[in-house]
DNA sequence: TTGTAGGCGTTATCAA
DNA sequence: TTGATAACGCCTACAA
């Protein structure tokens, strides 16, 4: 803060307004290019940097855009949150960043408090109730990652076909039974996983998939679950993420279980650890990078609606296979 | 934005002046008790939030702050500012979040478009010049975590402990000749730990500790650099972070040597990411909540001259043995 | 205890 | 093309 150097200062010393000043540094409006020079010359030289607390107070437009996640030590918040900061950059945005802790009131308050001080907002995998949603969704502008509802920009990486290629992979394999490793009840994600399953898995020959509980969505989750698994007696898991797949594979490795051999196991989303274990975690790539890049488009376009709207970008998932998965062994 | 409600709005619905409402809310002055009922009970009809932007043009002070890292994606700064952005919502702060990619204009533009907007900035591991941190602190209040520089306050972790911790137990349990994997030649931390090898090593028995070049701080550096510390006859590495330590172990085991028999393997700061891999990583664990915490606390000290600054966190580094290391095997 | 007036830094409007 | 003036939403003297 300390004294900082407003229009006023580049004003008197360019020997003009501060109207002028102001037209001739934000080049809306027509200047002499004269002045504009001298205006300009003087700004640099005093280091003027406009504030744009001010200048959004009476246009209306702060250029900060808030960004809410449940949890930003999560590889796959870490990610989406840096394609955002890096795309809103780009577009002229800063972006408040505002981790819920995957609490709900919590997520609510920072929707709250953010709300007045950006331009639009984008939600991350929300847990908060929809009426709450549809409540926020009025204060400011709005995009959803990870969650639909009426009326509101989404954007959404495709669950069918993630759930497609990894039962494909599996049953391609010789898998007949495997398990899946449920993440949280209230998960919009887990819940569209679980009926893709349910959809899909009869399109396979002979393939049964049992759905094992419902755990945290990490790698304590998995570790948790990974007994379960073993006792139901399925030749496969397909985890709810890559984290919770972690922690299966840790699990199991501990218990002496050999991975592929006695079991195969899958992630889903390709966060960047899933290479850094051995064996590495076969899994379904989300294009992570794209769903923040594109989420941040979306907001734009919401934000200025004279600007012609860029073309939706479509968020291609991709079977990643590593050694996590083989074909299942014979009984002994 | 759309039209929200404003102080003349509440005022108008309780019956009072803008000024009323405004002093009702803030608690400062004294209001009537029954008025102040009233236009509370209105702005909560109203959901009647303030403007924070408008109210810092005139009280100074926008309750923002800003965080700028070099990498969002790794752990150990993704822990950093979740605690970071906890802690400054309990100080009530919305923050700024900047990743500047590890790219030194990056990071000196977003310092720059974020100073206006905040009444205070955290550089986390700054890899700018130091000339440019100088001129930067001129701007705003400033905390520093991992670097320091002469009359900015600080929030460093104590690398010559960590240095101390990891010799001791390589050296407790018989390694003579280890390998410290490095990282970038310009980060502070890099340099100051390679600087207390050098001083502490000499003060065990019998040990030799050499340099194995200069590696990325991340997964890929430590698999670049495992064959170099193979070649080198060293019986235990330690690497410059976990990151490098996890690389390191990834490619041992594509080799087929096998960690901690043919090798033992220390990282630093126990990133969460190290408890996921098996066998886990030994290393030295950074308080990494309390660094942001403590870095949160020290700015609000400085933004706040007239409190009562609170006492300044000690922040404990503490040895974390798991299965990477071992005595070293007798020559075969 | 409350209302009125002024101003924070900026941009938009209107004359000149 | 430029300069006064008003206004954005809020807070803080000052006056009532």
């Amino acid at each position: 803060m300390a004294t900082s150097i407003t229009v006023h200062d580049v004003a008197k010393a360019a020997g003009v307004s501060a109207s002028t000043v102001s037209r001739a540094l934000s080049g809306n409006t027509a200047v002499a290019a004269e002045t504009r020079d001298r205006v300009v010359e003087a700004a640099r030289q005093l280091g003027y940097r406009p504030n744009l607390a001010a200048r959004g107070l009476i246009t209306g437009t702060t250029h900060n855009i808030g960004l809410v996640v449940p949890d930003l030590e999560n590889p796959y918040f870490a990610s989406i949150t840096k394609s955002v900061q890096s795309r809103a950059l780009a577009a002229g945005y800063s972006v408040f960043i505002a981790d819920s802790d995957e609490d709900i009131r919590t997520e609510l308050e920072l929707v709250h408090q953010l709300s007045k001080q950006v331009d639009g907002l984008i939600l991350c995998s929300p847990r908060m109730a929809a009426s709450d949603i549809a409540a926020v969704a009025g204060q400011t502008m709005m995009v959803l990652i990870n969650r639909e509802w009426e009326g509101l920009t989404s954007v959404v990486v495709d669950d069918a076909e993630i759930i497609r290629l990894a039962l494909e992979h599996l049953h391609a394999l010789g898998h007949r039974h495997i398990a899946y490793v449920g993440g949280p009840e209230k998960s919009w994600s887990n819940q569209k996983r679980w009926a893709a399953i349910e959809r899909i898995a009869p399109t396979f020959d002979d393939l049964e998939v049992g759905k094992v509980g419902s755990y945290a969505p990490n790698f304590d989750g998995g570790q948790s679950a990974a007994d379960v698994v073993v006792a139901s007696g399925a030749t496969a898991a397909l985890a709810y993420n890559d984290l919770v797949g972690l922690g299966i594979l840790a699990r199991l490795t501990t218990r002496g279980i050999r991975v592929p051999e006695d079991l195969s196991v899958m992630g889903i989303d390709d966060v960047n650890v899933a290479t850094l274990v051995s064996p590495g975690l076969t899994t379904v790539r989300s294009p992570l990078k794209k769903v923040g890049r594109s989420a941040v488009n979306s907001l734009v376009d919401l934000m200025n609606p004279t600007d012609r709207h860029s073309a939706p970008e479509d968020l291609p998932v991709q079977l990643v296979v590593r050694q996590s998965t083989s074909v299942p062994q014979q009984h002994s």
